[in-house]
DNA sequence: CTGAAAGCGCTTACAG
DNA sequence: CTGAAAGCGCTTACAG
């Protein structure tokens, strides 16, 4: 069994309130008395239980986290920026997946929102349609969403350069002369791929093209669909030069596949990609990939939800997310 | 303020004893007081509150996971497995990360063991030299040690084959007529590299070739270390025509030095790594790797964990893990 | 089958 | 400066 205040105040003749007091170093207690009390609890090895303390001042310490997945370079890079900005504020991580799944995240925020967090913060679900869930989440405590956000509920937005990056990325292209150029989108529902494929457009417009509706193929993130889209480009427009993809996985497989059908890139076709992950600098050639800032986003995120759930906590400045283009070898 | 038990007793003019009872599906409560009290709890949305339960039940339903990173593919994978598991049996997951750091280690494990969780999941720190703190908390509650782990506590473990899987890509190299095999390590103090250079050693030996102290060049893991790494090998024996690296990062990153060097891979220089990453399917050539079992490995350990925690619990059968060879163009 | 009571480990208004 | 008491939301032995 742990030490608790109990034990410490037995040994020492005093009441739990006293010690309680002294632990919190409550300014009214003795200072001999807090010495004492100090030194007992260091050497019985005493922590705190939280848990308990929470029951009395309703906060938890502990903020829950739901991603759709764990395991990818971007969220488990954005995990990271949160885990250390919540431990370098005293708050522990709960994490939760949901496979982009609808169901799970309504699970997971239902068991969450029950008493064991103070916040949430939340990517939602490619799965998830209807929002009631999300909007209870934030009736009870202060929500952030983060790259997969939703304007369907009130609550605090931390979202990447995603149009201006893919507005920049399909520039570069244009600048190069590329003068059909396609584009991989995202999946159709997320407004994270919606912002990339407007980027696309609009700077399509900028420069007095034209935006032709069969050169955009939704890649729904997934490269196993990238040759089928590629073949299905080529069918429709055999003069392609340029591809915009919406993130590096698909940049990537576009090179591989490209490279597959013998033709040069960036030569007969350019290619810019959107996060600046690890594989980007491994392909051959190298992509040139809009960069994304993923420990950034989570710092953000973070800093912005305990701000909302400890008020007084205002003096972090915001990291700063750009969307610089990173100029390598295939475009 | 969230429904609690009170607020069903009061409304239905019952004993919150009898509502607790209710709502576990004790035995002796009638069905239709159950039904009523269901009911009721339903459209309140009651949601019990877990920390208030386990402080009289001494259970948490978390367990606390600690690892030295949480954003590198091997460590993500294995949380996304650890995180479904755990999930499956209704544990909550919380995350800590200690930048290879014994201070954070340290602190993270006072913080956890304190009441906040039923066990621990850890992955030993590169820079844990002394082992009080992961002594201490197998006295407090069961502790799995995974991946990095450790023999100086008394823990459950759970490893990759990684002397095997070593020993299958040496021999590989071997069999393919390569004379002059160098070893990329890993980092010294960790067990796991220990047995990565343990399974190079063991294959040459095995087919009657020596083993060359100064043909294992220690890289730590670190993919910067590899441009050094790879010259000082050339430079002590320029016949070099094999490499065996600890991991696909370092591997990956020998194949892009070797290229550099006007050396051809596999012609003149054939490399295997270890873990089949996806950076070894995107780099040219393909890289041939030791397949590596993050997910299995992370659900492996959890079960582990909860079995320990929960001696009900007891059939699962455990995932295999395998080391087997992915032989692509590297060698 | 149901309830009153005690208690998990802590905090905090109230009193002295 | 310190303590007694109540209470956070739950569970559970004891009684009836």
């Amino acid at each position: 069994m742990p030490t608790t205040i109990k034990d410490i105040a037995k040994a020492l003749g005093l009441s739990t309130s006293t010690v309680s007091r002294a632990l919190n170093d409550h300014p009214q207690i003795n200072d001999e008395t807090k010495n004492t009390i100090r030194t007992l609890a260091e050497r019985l090895n005493y922590k705190p239980n939280q848990a308990a303390a929470g029951l009395r001042t309703h906060k938890t310490y502990c903020i829950g986290l739901i991603v759709p997945s764990i395991s990818t370079h971007f969220f488990s890079t954005v995990i990271s920026g949160i885990q250390q900005v919540a431990s370098a504020r005293g708050y522990q991580l709960l994490i939760c997946q949901t496979k982009e799944s609808e169901d799970e995240e309504k699970k997971y925020i239902d068991a969450l929102v029950s008493g064991r967090v103070d916040g949430l913060m939340i990517s939602v679900s490619r799965g998830t349609k209807n929002f009631d869930h999300l909007r209870y989440a934030t009736e009870e405590m202060p929500v952030v969403l983060f790259d997969r956000v939703t304007e369907e509920v009130d609550a605090i937005l931390v979202e990447a350069k995603d149009y201006e990056g893919s507005h920049k990325g399909t520039t570069h292209l244009i600048k190069r002369g590329c003068k059909n150029i396609a584009h991989l989108a995202g999946s159709k529902g997320l407004v994270v791929a919606q912002n990339r494929q407007k980027g696309y457009e609009a700077a399509l417009k900028d420069h007095g093209m034209k935006v032709d509706e069969r050169m955009i193929v939704d890649c729904d993130w997934d490269k196993e669909k990238v040759p089928e889209a590629i073949k299905l480009l080529l069918r429709h427009n055999p003069n392609l030069d340029g591809i915009f993809a919406a993130n590096d996985e698909v940049a990537v497989q576009a090179i591989l596949e490209l490279k597959k059908l013998k033709l040069k890139v960036p030569e007969q076709v350019a290619i810019v990609g959107f996060g600046n992950y690890p594989i980007s600098e491994i392909v051959e050639p190298t992509l040139t990939t809009v960069k994304h800032h993923p420990r950034r986003i989570g710092a953000n995120a973070a800093h912005k939800l305990l701000s909302s759930i400890d008020p007084g906590y205002t003096n972090w400045k915001e990291e700063y997310i750009t969307s610089d283009l990173i100029k390598r070898g295939s475009a």
